[in-house]
DNA sequence: CTGCAAGTTGAAGTTCACTTCAACTCAAGG
DNA sequence: CCTTGAGTTGAAGTGAACTTCAACTTGCAG
C-alpha cells in the first residue's frame, strides 16, 4: 500500500469545476447517464478548449435533485420541464430549489397516501379474499389502471 | 336508450369461467396484456376445445394482486417467484395470499420510510443547499443508486 | 515529448412491460 | 349457412432510461 494521505487526483481542482468522471463518482450516476441528462437537457457542462466536459459545483446538487426526483417517480421529462421553471438566472438560489420541491410535495403525499393504504389493506383484504376488483375500496384507491397509448406504463399511477 | 336492465353479455357464464375479453374488462387490465402475463407464467387459463381461453373466478384475484404489487414497484418477475411459492393445489387459500402479502409488508413499509424521508427532507435539504452528496442524510437514504449490469433501471430502488 | 487513462461522438443495443399487426379461427345470433 | 365480433399466434414495434461500442482526441504525469 502507498502512502495513507488523501489522494488528490478525484478532488475537485482549485477552480471548483469537476470532470465528468469527477461528477459520476461524486453522484454515483454514471457518467454515460450524465450524457444523456445533458442531452435531455437536465444538466449544463462548460467545455474546455479540447471540448471536455467541465461542470460546475452546482451540477452536483442538480444531479441530485434528479435523482431524488426519480425515486419519487417522476419521469425525466417531467423533471426537465420542473427545472425549466427555474429562472434564467443560472445557479438558481435556495429559494428556487424550495419553491420546485415545494410543488412536488402533494405528489409525494399523494404516492404515501397509495403506499399506506396499499399496506394497510393488504393482509386484511387480499387476505380476506374481498379482492372482488368492483367493490375493494384498495383496487379502486389506483382507479387509474385504465390504459391510454402505446408503451411501457410507469410503475406507479399518475 | 335501450330499457335499462342488466345486460347479460358480459356477465359470466353460469359456469363461473371468463373470456378474456371478460377478465380484461372486469380487471382493467388489456387482453394484450393479460396474454402477456400467461406468457411469463403469472397467470393461467384453461382453453375450450376450439383453443380459447377461459379463465377461472379466481384468476381476477391474481390479477388484481399482480396489478397493486406493480404499484408498489415490484418486477413482474419479482411477482412471479412470489406467486411460484404459493402451493401446488390450485386457487389459493385466504391464508397462503395473506402469508405472501405479509412478506411483502416489509418491501412496502421500506418504501414509505424511504419516501416519507425524502418528503420530510426535500424542502429543508434542497432548500437548504446542503445537498452535498456525501453528508445529505436524505441523499444518503437512498443509498442503492450504484449501476449494476446493462439495461434500464427500476424507478424506485431495490 | 511520450504514453496512456480519461474524454468525445453517434449509432446501435438492452431491459421491461407492454401494444400493435397480420393473418387467421371460433362462437353464436339471425 | 353466413356474418360478425371476439379470440388466437408469432413477430415486430414502442417508450423510457440508459449502456455499450468503435473510433478517435485530450490532458497530464513522468
Amino acid at each position: 500500500m502507498t502512502h495513507a494521505s488523501a489522494r488528490p487526483d478525484v478532488e475537485p481542482t482549485v477552480t471548483g469545476t469537476m470532470t465528468i468522471g469527477q461528477l459520476a463518482a461524486r453522484s454515483g450516476v454514471a457518467a454515460s447517464a450524465l450524457r444523456y441528462y445533458e442531452r435531455l437537457g437536465l444538466i449544463r457542462a462548460d467545455r474546455t478548449g479540447g471540448n471536455q466536459r467541465r461542470y460546475d459545483r452546482a451540477e452536483l446538487r442538480q444531479v441530485a435533485f434528479i435523482r431524488i426526483a426519480q425515486q419519487v417517480g417522476i419521469s425525466l421529462e417531467e423533471i426537465r420541464e420542473a427545472l425549466d421553471s427555474l429562472p434564467e438566472s443560472r445557479t438558481p438560489t435556495a429559494a428556487d430549489w424550495a419553491r420546485l420541491s415545494a410543488s412536488w410535495r402533494n405528489r409525494l403525499d399523494e404516492r404515501i397516501r397509495l403506499i399506506e393504504k396499499l399496506r394497510d389493506n393488504l393482509v386484511g383484504c387480499i387476505g380476506c379474499g374481498c379482492l372482488s376488483l368492483e367493490k375493494c375500496a384498495l383496487y379502486n384507491a389506483g382507479d387509474a389502471l385504465g390504459a391510454e397509448g402505446p408503451g411501457a406504463r410507469l410503475m406507479l399511477p399518475r
